[in-house]
DNA sequence: TCCCCGTTTGCATTCGAATGCAATACTGCC
DNA sequence: GGCAGTATTGCATTCGAATGCAAACGGGGA
């Protein structure tokens, strides 16, 4: 026979303990499954039932364990969001977005941020100790953290990533074609030779951007293109203009950075340390549209994602998949809008 | 007597639930509290009866379950992190550092992204909900959400603000001696005339900030001061510019204003609506010293807050309290570093 | 060989809420 | 008043791991 004896508190004012739903029982001379029910939304309750409980409740700062509820229902209304470099400029909009929706729906965000891209191993261990409903991750796992995942049940969703081989969730802005159309629109305003300033390895945006400008150029017919490399951000961004510039000699046309960051830095270098005016000595655009970018002495042209959108549709793709495991995998692409700054001379949209 | 039926993974492999330490027991031929030793930091077992544990739980796929163990310790082994207006340029680093600090100790993030810094009542509900062990916040709490907080012994420590009539832990930087500093340094420099571009009405660091430039210009005799006030932000900044700008008539000879992105939008309003040369015709310095103050075209003179020790020294500050819960409350205030950017005409540090 | 003491191990209980089932309380209706 | 039918309520069990206690084990010394 299991007793309770339940302690609890002695005064019912200064417990060292929080009150559970036995003590609120007890103080309102009822059941716990009352109490229980009280403190769910579909449950049957008389409105005498639910006065007195809430008023016991009241009293002794109760507040529904949600620890103890997961741990019964198998449900933790928790997800685990993976961000890598916060620092970066675009992801505080995503997390902010993401954050948003989520707990709208009453789901709350357990936040893993790496440092690098492949730091993820602790964190799938993490994050299946902590039985988080779904995974929304804007960084990349390995075909084995994938399994460990898939093994768990556990639903994710990818956020401007995917996995080959392996049928996933994904939302995405479309960075091949952002690219092409900055292309296009650079080379119909004459620009023909080109500095592509590559992003980091690690990255799969990255490299989709580069792709995505290549094939275009290719497309065009262009050839001359210096391709050089470095992280995302400010300062690689002005390091590897300076590299570029060693490596060809003089100026290209025009130059694609892989994030707004970068472009940023190149103009500052092309202004600084090469007295190149922006646009009219060299033209130079970024990608993702993040506030900086609107800064009015920069000004660049960028393909700008839609976050809003963006995060919005993966956490309701994951919230479906968390509903109804079921569900088979999704992929949404989005497409970016091109931003005409001052910082690349384009033809007007309506030529 | 109760039994534990225990269907359990009945192959091993394709079950559709998640392996227990009781399935990781049946399989060793070993009992429960055997598997949950064998997973815990200093709890007795044999080499022989680790392997064998460890064999069987790698072979299910085991892992602890946070959520019970966190129901039997009373430890849920997360924090509350609470940040208002996570697109602020500030926060990501804050945030950033914060969760990499508590990771090394094991601690989980549970993020709150707040819109306005008053939205904290649902938040502070869903915080004692989930049990976490700790508090780090970066908005304001009423005295009524802290009440509800104390009463359930849950360590707080905030982060660049702190509470009147309440003993509680808190580091800062300090805004008031960076303000003086700005202040000080712009007066000897020649400085008579100002404009202050004041944060939102709802921040205590916005106010901290006004205050302590306030003071000192008053200090030392200055009495032509027009204030303007937004929010904080790049576009408010542009703005509030021109109502300084409309307000007096002609320019001021600095502007203070109440952070970097303000700073930045005041500096191109400055040049772009009035011509102006900075820091020839008008000197501008911020607060926070982010990451796009060191953009070549701004180069915001600044004061720069040590985030990263700020973090580190939160963090550490909570996990103490967690540890040991009747630490009393502490107060840390750091000192920001001035950075003598080009945006403010500054005499040299050693003149 | 026997005994003592320190390790390992297992047993049974515990954390706090949810829920299937059975018991009870109400409702309306004849 | 009596009865069927529904809405409430309570009982007992469950989720998965941690832990105090006692039993079993192992090694060393006499």
């Amino acid at each position: 026979m299991s007793k309770r004896p339940k302690t609890a508190n002695n005064t019912g004012m200064t417990g060292r303990k929080r009150a559970t739903s036995y003590d609120v029982a007890k103080a309102a001379g009822v059941s716990q499954s009352a109490v229980s029910r009280v403190f769910q939304d579909g449950a049957s309750a008389s409105k005498a039932m639910r006065d007195r409980v809430v008023a016991a409740a009241n009293k002794l700062g109760y507040r529904p364990n949600a620890i103890a509820r997961g741990l019964i229902t198998q449900r933790s209304n928790m997800v685990a969001v993976v961000i890598s470099k916060l620092t970066n400029l675009y992801y505080p909009e995503v997390l902010e977005q993401l954050t948003q929706r989520f707990s709208e729906q009453g789901i709350r965000v357990l936040l893993f941020a790496l440092e690098h891209e492949g730091d993820a191993d602790k964190v799938v261990d993490q994050m299946l100790q902590y039985r988080v409903d779904g995974i929304l991750t804007a960084a990349m796992f390995t075909p084995g953290q994938m399994k460990t995942i898939d093994n768990a049940h556990i639903p994710v969703v990818f956020y401007n990533r995917t996995l080959k081989n392996h049928q996933v969730c994904s939302v995405r802005c479309d960075q091949e074609e952002g690219e092409r159309w900055l292309v296009d629109e650079l080379v119909r305003a004459g620009h023909r030779t080109f500095g592509i300033i590559e992003g980091p390895a690690d990255s799969v945006v990255a490299s989709e951007r580069k792709m995505g400008a290549l094939n275009e150029l290719a497309n065009m017919g262009i050839t001359d293109i210096t391709i050089v490399s470095g992280e995302y951000g400010y300062e690689t961004g002005r390091e590897c203009f300076s590299r570029l510039m060693a490596r060809r000699g003089s100026a290209p046309d025009a130059v694609i950075a892989a994030s707004d960051a970068m472009a940023i830095g190149c103009i500052d270098e092309a202004r600084e340390g090469y007295a190149l005016k922006v646009p009219d000595d060299i033209s130079i655009v970024g990608f993702d549209g993040v506030g900086p970018a609107r800064f009015a002495a920069y000004d660049v042209t960028t393909i700008r994602q839609p976050v809003k959108r963006m995060a919005q549709s993966a956490a309701s793709m994951l919230i479906e998949r968390i509903e109804n495991p079921d569900l088979s995998p999704e992929k949404r692409a989005f497409s970016g809008t091109l931003i005409r700054g001052s910082s690349a001379r384009l033809r007007s949209a309506d030529e």
